[in-house]
DNA sequence: GCGTGTGAACTGGTTCACAGCG
DNA sequence: CGCTGTGAACCAGTTCACACGC
């Protein structure tokens, strides 16, 4: 019964989900694949269509009960399972996500910093630990890190990804504006370049306006 | 000659542009739609199919002049029109990218910054004005900012996008851990969520574990 | 009537295959 | 021989349509 999940709905799910837990937050029990969908940009059917990989969980006539819903797909995601992240980069942004309460709370457990200026070791005071880049793949190792935070500026980020690989992690976020790419199969690789985006925005507003 | 390209296509050519730059700035000065591909995490097939909707750029056997075909992309895609932003939310990752020259460099023009937090406004120092929170609209409509991104807590982000939206921006860049939709048609939000994402890899390893 | 679940039709993007040129 | 350009085959995801239950 339980069809291989597509790559996209699994995606589709964690954006549900974080749309659940503020439906939760706000005092809403039951929600429609048609307020989901205009939540997430989407349409009702396709919601539908990707919900409907869980098995039957929403109640014909009357929508999704939002905490079932939501524990549904945390069971399938694994949403339940901690993860150890490391964030290297503790420039302005590193060192704000490394303050950042919400990993904690989503189930991710920052265990540790790198940057490869030791000034800046020094300087920073955290509660998580701190080391130097070059012992990156060392602690990556060490420490079981599994999954790998990029905001070290775009020159370093292609090295640093590969002292993330060479230590094993299954999945890296990369925050600099440079497109990494890892050829070894089964490493998660999501870039956030902000750049990037922009620049799409750029060519959609160009695209809009000559049509 | 030019058939309508797919939004998914231009989102691709600005991941090849920033490729395109960096291999650029390396002193690389040919590219072959297969390193491209692998780059990007992608095939060579697909690459070429979507360099096609650019025309005729590349040269049989030697692969594409990346100057050549980065320029065609910019041209495609309106890369030389320099664009309006504004930043809302100067906490830590906020502030950060106010000071972020790339944005200059890639065509951005940070032109203001926006916080509820009247204290932030008065100590932050920075060449961009700031301005508080409550007059964003305002601001949006008399500067002409085309662009929002939002570094806000995700409590206000909503809220934020709503006043953005009632200023008349084109496009929307949301930072914080909350995804943001706007009903309005036409306008395009790009979600950067951090925690998301690292769900969405938590996602994939349980299932690859599960494989 | 509203909203889920689901099969059928469709659309678009990806992969395959190969002609053609340096 | 390598690599682009491109038509054909393929496949996945989206949309459509509707039965069924509240």
């Amino acid at each position: 019964m339980t069809r291989k999940i597509p790559v996209k709905t699994l995606h589709r799910f964690s954006m549900i989900y974080c749309c659940l837990l503020e439906s939760l937050a706000a005092g809403v029990s039951r929600i429609s694949s048609r307020i989901l969908g205009s939540q997430l940009g989407s349409t009702a059917d396709s919601i539908r269509k990707e919900i409907n990989y869980l098995g039957e969980v929403g109640d014909v006539g009357s929508g999704y009960d939002v905490a079932k819903l939501a524990g549904r797909i945390s069971d399938v995601c694994g949403f339940e399972k901690r993860r150890t992240v490391a964030i290297a980069g503790l420039g302005k942004v590193g060192s704000a996500l490394l303050e950042n309460p919400e990993f904690e709370n989503a189930g991710f457990d920052i265990v540790a910093g790198f940057d490869s200026n030791t000034n800046i070791l020094e300087t920073l005071t955290s509660k998580v630990p701190l080391y130097p880049a070059s012992e990156l793949t060392d602690w990556v190792k060490k420490l079981n890190i599994e999954i790998g935070i990029i905001a070290v500026p775009p020159s370093a980020a292609a090295d640093c990804a590969a002292r993330f690989v060479a230590g094993g992690v299954s999945g890296l976020v990369n925050f600099s504006s440079t497109t990494v790419a890892v050829a070894q199969k089964g490493i998660i690789v999501r870039n956030l370049d902000m750049i990037c985006e922009l620049r799409f925005i750029n060519s959609l507003m160009t695209a809009n306006q000559k049509a």
